[in-house]
DNA sequence: AAGGCCGTGTACACTAATGTACAGCGCAAT
DNA sequence: ATTGCGCTGTACATTAGTGTACACGGCCTT
């Protein structure tokens, strides 16, 4: 679980074993449940009574730490926008010295879900079909990611157009790929990789940089399920 | 609303004005704008009372016609799997003088909302996600639609890795794209279609394929908004 | 014109959800 | 030890939804 990691970033101090008082649920503890269940269920689903039932705890708790639900929500969004875009343009801003390079570097995040959280980006995406602030902020976040990524294309002499379409290839492949929920294991991903790395920069991938590739997978990511 | 289309052909025969007795909604109502919810709000906002109310009707018309809610939802999703996917692997196995062409012929599915409603595909998505029945039928079209596109590269002599690489990127680059909702005018899609033809098949289309794509779109997709 | 069939409205029972009010409990500081 | 703060539980009001029961109303057939 990857948020959990991440929300830990977004905490002042957790003590959870000094716990003071007559504490049986903590105001982190209902924003990391909310959390995986926006994640596991969408916003629908993130409902104080349920948290409640799964905290073991009345909801007067939740009323205590939160104004509303909705303002729970509100908190959620934050978290999202304060983590899932900024890995991706730093990862593309990264100077290479080939696209292919280039796009390994963007991979990174697409093999990490410590750099992006597929499930969380979707949990926002179906939000932001039924409300026009999350809808905004999400536009926003994907225009920022596109135009980074084409950057990157066009730092390797790419003209416009093509920088431009070859990101959005890129990007848009990848969302719809976690669309699809494949929880495919590392392994085959890996053995594609030459070939994805031929269709996205429409060059040839050297041997070295396929293995470059799949020793870095090995090295900084934590169980490649 | 290319629903409106599709859903004729999923009545035996409509006749809206002769409606007989005291009949109020009918049972093609009642399925119609349960679609139409779906598509536009997602399963969970498709219920009875909500329906009820905006076809000026009481809930025991519902239950006339329909055994439950869950009744309502299984011919749903029946009609979603006898239409979405048909067309994209129809046009796969389209006989195409060269690659471009034949992604191309698949290109229409993507100008042409008759061919495939990307609106009905994403809310089925989104469902799928909390239900384990949808899931299946999801994966299994998904999976056909996939190969039906690979047997296409191969055809044109891609080997079995980059065929598949390519279908899929083509495929989800495409489900990626729906899944950002960008409403982009047909102009601005049609002048980058040099570009992702080139970024799909690594080769450079002709500035005939170019033109007669265009030409294509013009005269047979209807106000390509 | 009399029934019968088809669909409709009203009423009821039940469940799940949000939000509010308020009394009470447990630790910590005085 | 007692007071107070911080959190919790119970209870209540309200809303939205599903499903069932049943009487009734309009055409169509005979």
């Amino acid at each position: 679980m990857s948020c959990v990691v991440l929300m830990a970033a977004l905490e002042t101090t957790i003590q959870r074993a000094g716990v003071t008082g007559n504490i049986k649920a903590t105001r982190e503890d209902w924003l990391k449940l909310a959390l995986e269940t926006l994640i596991s269920d969408g916003v629908e689903r993130v409902r104080v009574l349920t948290l409640g039932q799964k905290l073991d705890v009345s909801r007067s708790s939740f009323y205590w730490y939160f104004k509303s639900r909705q303002d729970l929500l509100d908190q959620l969004l934050d978290y999202w926008r304060q983590t899932n875009t900024k890995f991706i343009v730093e990862r593309a801003r990264r100077p290479s010295a080939t696209v292919i390079r280039g796009v390994m570097s963007i991979f990174e995040c697409w093999v990490d879900e410590r750099l992006f959280d597929p499930q969380l980006d979707f949990a926002i995406r179906a939000w932001a079909r039924r409300s026009p602030a999350i809808r905004r902020a999400l536009d926003e976040a994907d225009e920022e990611r596109v135009n980074a990524i084409r950057d990157m294309f066009m730092r390797h002499g790419y003209d416009e157009v093509d920088a431009f379409v070859r990101a959005r290839v890129l990007y848009f492949m990848q969302i719809g790929y976690y669309s699809l929920e494949l929880n495919e294991p590392m392994s085959s991903r890996l053995a594609q990789v030459a070939s994805y790395l031929r269709s996205f920069t429409g060059q040839e991938p050297s041997p070295q940089d396929v293995e470059d590739f799949s020793r870095y997978v090995e090295k900084t990511v934590p169980r490649s399920r």
